[in-house]
Formats: structure tokens, C-alpha cells, sequence
DNA sequence: ATTAGAGTTAGAATCATTCTAGTTCTAATC
DNA sequence: GATTAGAACTAGAATGATTCTAACTCTAAT
């Protein structure tokens, strides 16, 4: 059974810790909120231990296992993403206007690129017939412009 | 140190025993030579662990832990590639032909989708500037034709 | 035949994540 | 303001996937 639930049968009186995205409530409680905002405030797509640390610093007390609960009640809620370019440790995403990932090999960096033109998978790749899209994640690996020179 | 070298100071002579692929030989004892076939006859993005246990039912007798190695030097030798969908088990996928995945949320099945037109990451998002693009990894999430029913 | 080094192995170790079980907190109701 | 139900949080254990270690085996050049 999930300690984490999608929906209260309770409705909270506090409107100021809830965060409304995507047509859905998140309970945002204080740990909840620190999480989330640190995860704004990085723009290196930080793995969880990366959050915990920079937690703690922030003199937050806070436990590895409430970021991991954390991470995944954000992300069922649709207010971060969880990134997965490489076998291992996964990263996070605050960003939630449409973009991709560029992943720079030789120093591990990960950056956002935006979107120039709108593009639909169908155009380019065949696939199953009555198949139904919810998302399509891209992942540009290469080099950066540092590494490059 | 590697215990797998990516080339090798001494020329061999049996040539029957490397594959030539993308400019590069990769010797293929009967161990990768397993790996590889056992991949290329799997349609379904096979984990390590899979492999594993479908070359032990074909009789050949292997470790877990050549398996990685096998599919380390596949890897890395441009004759297979490794595929993250997901947090967890990387998959692993013999077509070397240009194509994207398809990823079925509800039964986890993978398949490929080949492609209907070229298309060239630069003309849709922003990349920082001066970055080199070695590759781009394109996974579509959704529901198969099957599960949609 | 010798030898250097690649390939292979079982099992240990590591790393990332999830689970367990108990505790604390929150907010609605008594 | 005490009670209470359930969500949130926690430390530490457990799990699962992968990598490492330290031998052993095989191959092919000398």
C-alpha cells in the first residue's frame, strides 16, 4: 500500500499550501515545498541525493527517503518531471514548458533546449497502427560548446 | 582497469571470428556471439537478466556477469545499442537501423518505429550554441494498439 | 612449450531506490 | 481544546540492478 495519496477525501482550509497545475491540486507541505523549490531554483536537472544535500544545507532538516516520497508526489502531480538520459540515477525537471534534454558526454551536464517549431512524432516515425501518444521524451546527446573547444 | 579492451595490439587470424560494423571490428568469441544473436532474435528490447536466461534455456552455459560484459563490448563496439525507457533494468535493442521506440504505459511493451521522413533535431529546438550532436535518443510513451481496446 | 593478455566466472560489493513499521503532524469533528 | 483519522515523515532494512574483485581459462603470437 502507497503512503502517498493522489486526492484527500478531506478538503483542506489552508488555499495558500495547495499549488494548482494541470487541472490538479498538490498538497504542498513544507518538505513538499522545499523540494520544489530547490528543484526550481537548479538548473543542473539534480538527482535526488543532489536535492537532499542541497536541502540540508539550506539548514532544512529533511530525510533522503521524504525527497524520494517527495520527487514521486510532484511528479504523479505533474509539477516536476523525472528525467532519465543513462542507466542509473534519475534527475529531475522543474521545467514544464515543452523542451528537450541536451546531454553533454565528456562533462555529464544536461541542459534544457526550447522548442523552435512545433513538431508531431507522427509526421516522422511509423507507428502502430491505433497506437495513442501521452508523451514523447528527447534526449540530444553530443558535446557542449565548453567540451567542444 | 577494463577488463574489456576496445582493440586489440595483436592481429587475429581467424577472421570469421570479428564482425566488422560502422568501421570498427569487435571479435566475437562464442560468449558475445550468443549475446548477439540471442538479441538480434528478440523483438521485444530484452533486459540483461532476459538474455541471461534465454541463452541458459538454449543449453550454452554463461554467467550473468558475462552478459554484462558481452553487452558492454557490443555496446561500445557500435554492434548493439542500450536502451533507457524508465527507471530500473536497461533494454537493449540489436536494430541498428535509424528508429525511435514506442513505450506501452500499460503492458510495458517496447517496439520500434521506423522512419517515414528524415528530420534533423537542429530545425526544432534551440541548442546551446556551438554544441555537437553525437546521437538523439526519441522515446514516445503512450498506449499500444492492443491495450487502447 | 611458453607467455601475455583478453575472456570468463562466482560471489562480494556497491549504488539507487523502495519498503517497513513506527512516529509525528494536520485538520475536521466532538 | 481534546479526540481522532489519516496523511506525512523518518531511520534503517531490504531489494534489485549493476559493477567490482580476484581468481581461473583460453587464445594466439613467439
Amino acid at each position: 500500500m502507497s503512503r502517498i495519496a493522489t486526492s484527500s477525501s478531506r478538503t483542506p482550509s489552508g488555499l495558500d499550501c495547495r499549488l494548482t497545475v494541470l487541472g490538479r491540486a498538490a498538497k504542498l507541505t513544507p518538505h513538499r515545498r522545499a523540494v520544489f523549490q530547490t528543484l526550481s531554483e537548479s538548473t543542473d536537472h539534480p538527482t535526488a541525493l543532489d536535492l537532499f544535500t542541497r536541502i540540508k544545507d539550506r539548514s532544512a532538516d529533511i530525510s533522503l527517503a521524504t525527497v524520494y516520497n517527495c520527487l514521486e508526489h510532484l511528479t504523479t502531480n505533474g509539477l516536476i518531471k523525472q528525467v532519465q538520459l543513462e542507466r542509473g540515477q534519475s534527475r529531475y525537471c522543474a521545467n514544464l514548458h515543452e523542451h528537450v534534454h541536451f546531454h553533454c558526454e565528456k562533462c555529464g551536464k544536461v541542459s534544457d533546449a526550447h522548442p523552435i517549431e512545433s513538431f508531431n512524432p507522427i509526421q516522422f516515425w511509423q507507428l502502430p497502427t491505433g497506437a495513442k501518444i501521452s508523451r514523447t521524451d528527447i534526449a540530444i546527446h553530443g558535446t557542449c560548446p565548453t567540451c567542444a573547444k
